[in-house]
DNA sequence: GCCGTTTTCGGCCCGACTGTTTTCAGTCG
């Protein structure tokens, strides 16, 4: 079992010891050891084969989990996950999808109705056998149909930037709303996450009952799932949830850092608090000796300070290393920033199945900002998409000499490809012409369901040869739609790193390739990211935001993004990589 | 199950809301 496996598992017993009831803490030691576990950038397999290490030097796996991950190594499996797997009715963990259905009322219906199915469950409630049981009521029962519906609907979690479509709808139907002193979107939208599993709204308003009423009328609003004083949830397209917290001024600081999380976050926040004998909640930070005077909350640079951090960039607050790196003042120095970046290395134009022409692709980066861009259409294996040949490609570069000779202000346009990676192995182009390119990208396009082995050698074959600078989408997942290919990244980032490669962070939502993982894993080997939107569009250029994003969430300084080099240093650096 | 500058046992973040309760447990974030 690899890394990624064993931290599945750890994940997985944590989901079932929760089903089970057993002690909290127990199961976030689990959950904690697995993410201690994906951070790893070598094979659990080597640290334990190795006799001058231990796995329990890492923080979050203690002596349990250390032999744990041995007995997974040796044996392929868990015996522990399968016994408890097999004493766990699968329709529990459904159970729980529906909203105000934990793990003790589940366990209750299958014990004491014998549910096996969420039809069994429908059947119960419409028979009335459920509000008979000791603890459920007719309104209860009425709750859970009603939530069949919502766990049915399997509110999946949205890509960015359907989350982010979704705030411009919420943000300007609630601006309407003139109590509104101020409001901000925080949760998983803030911390960029590839993807958000709900909205979170914080607004500071002195009348909360007129901020909840101007929510209700959403037009995407289905369904209200719960209303008090302070705090609503409704459900929107799709039965996904917006949730929506209503404070005061001199707690917005304090509310926005809770309601950003991440839950491990606050956990972390939380517990260096009361070591300093203080205690941090929504409203603000106390002292544990006077729990009632706020001493810090109005903002987030407030409440970290009194708990003597420097601000830290929702970004990185994963419960990772964060606060340490906070309390040492050593979290990466700035974080790369949309601003930051001056060029994009990967666009497509009409030449193949871009929509614009160069001319207009240059136009639309020169008014955002950009100082160079890489042309980069398909080569000729992507058929679909017209790629070049050599005939047609040499034209577009003669095409591109000649548009710079007429540029006067310094913009720059560099004669690059994105080149197959042929299932067999070698480029899609000869070395001859790959050699006249100032930037070749290589890419897995075709051949996606080969093995390991073969994936990986070709992308090893290709970091090989000489005239390549940078692998794109390396893992070719498709966020929703499709799987990561089943590479060995672990040897395309040490090949990469030897070799003096880049990689690519693909900035477009529904690939962001690298992942966060992936990334954080790539930047410990000392290599280079370019974040690239792939455009196929004016429009597609846009997609840079989220691609920084994600990299602000692995750490990226502004050094470490090819993008935001100037021509000269890339230049330089394409000279003696 | 993890962890240690009040240490090897006894802590472990904190509050809102709801339903079924006569004071609180369960759920959620």
């Amino acid at each position: 079992m690899n890394n990624a496996d064993i931290a599945h598992a750890f994940e997985e017993l944590a989901d079932l010891l929760e089903l089970r009831g057993e002690n909290a803490f127990r199961i976030r030691a689990y959950r904690g050891g697995a993410k201690a576990i994906l951070e790893l950038t070598e094979p659990v397999a080597d640290i334990l084969a190795d006799p001058s290490r231990e796995l329990t030097s890492f923080a979050g796996i203690g002596a349990t989990l250390a032999e744990k991950c041995a007995v997974m190594v040796a044996q392929n499996c868990l015996p522990q996950l399968d016994e408890l797997r097999a004493k766990t009715p699968p329709v529990l963990l459904k159970m729980t999808r529906i909203p105000g259905l934990g793990a003790k009322k589940a366990a209750l219906l299958v014990q004491e109705l014998g549910i096996e199915s969420l039809e069994e469950l429908r059947q119960a409630c419409q028979e009335g056998r459920v509000q008979k049981l000791k603890g459920f009521a007719a309104k209860t029962e009425q709750q859970i149909l009603a939530g069949l519906e919502i766990a049915e609907a399997a509110s999946q979690r949205l890509r960015i930037d359907q989350g982010e479509s979704l705030v411009f709808r919420l943000r300007s139907h609630l601006q309407a709303c003139t109590s509104i002193e101020q409001l901000e979107f925080a949760g998983s939208f803030r911390r960029g996450r590839e993807t958000v599993g709900d909205i979170d709204v914080l607004v500071v308003s002195q009348n909360a009952n007129e901020v909840m009423d101007r929510l209700e009328s959403f037009p995407g609003r289905v369904s209200t799932t719960l209303r008090g004083d302070t705090k609503m949830s409704i459900r929107v397209d799709d039965q996904f949830q917006v949730d929506l917290r209503v404070v005061p001024a001199e707690s917005f600081g304090a509310a926005l850092q809770y309601f950003t999380g991440s839950k491990e976050h606050n956990v972390a926040i939380r517990g260096r608090a009361r070591k300093l004998g203080l205690t941090v909640n929504e409203y603000g930070v106390a002292r544990l000796d006077a729990p009632e005077e706020y001493i810090a909350g109005r903002t987030e640079e407030e409440l970290y300070a009194a708990l003597g951090l420097q601000w830290i960039a929702p970004e990185l607050r994963e419960g990772r290393h964060e606060i340490e790196w906070a309390e040492q003042g050593a979290a990466p120095h700035r974080l790369v920033e949309l601003g930051d970046i001056v060029s994009d290395l990967h666009m497509h134009t009409t030449a193949t199945d871009g929509g614009n022409t160069l001319e207009e692709m240059v136009a639309a980066a020169r008014s955002r900002g950009l100082l160079y861009i890489a042309i980069t259409d398909h080569s000729k294996r992507v058929s679909m998409a017209r790629g070049l040949d050599e005939t047609r490609l040499l034209a577009q570069w003669q095409q591109i000499d000649a548009f710079n000779a007429r540029q006067s202000d310094g913009f720059r346009v560099l004669k690059g490809i994105e080149c197959d990676i042929l299932e067999s192995g070698p480029m899609d182009l000869p070395n001859e012409v790959l050699a006249e390119a100032d930037w070749v990208i290589a890419s897995v396009h075709y051949g996606q369901k080969q093995s390991r082995v073969q994936i990986t050698d070709r992308i090893l074959g290709a970091l090989r040869n000489p005239h390549v600078d940078i692998i794109a989408h390396p893992t070719g997942r498709l966020l929703g739609a499709r799987p990561a290919y089943d590479v060995d990244l672990q040897a395309v980032f040490e090949a990469a790193a030897e070799q003096g490669k880049a990689l690519e962070l693909n900035a477009s939502p529904r690939r962001l390739d690298l992942s966060e993982e992936n990334l954080l894993a790539a930047v410990k080997h000392g290599i280079p990211i370019a974040i690239n939107t792939d455009a196929h569009s004016i429009e597609g250029l846009d997609v840079m935001r989220y691609g920084v994003q994600q990299g602000r969430r692995a750490g990226l300084e502004p050094q470490q993004v090819i993008n935001t080099w100037s021509l000269e240093t890339l230049l330089q650096w394409l000279e003696h990589e």
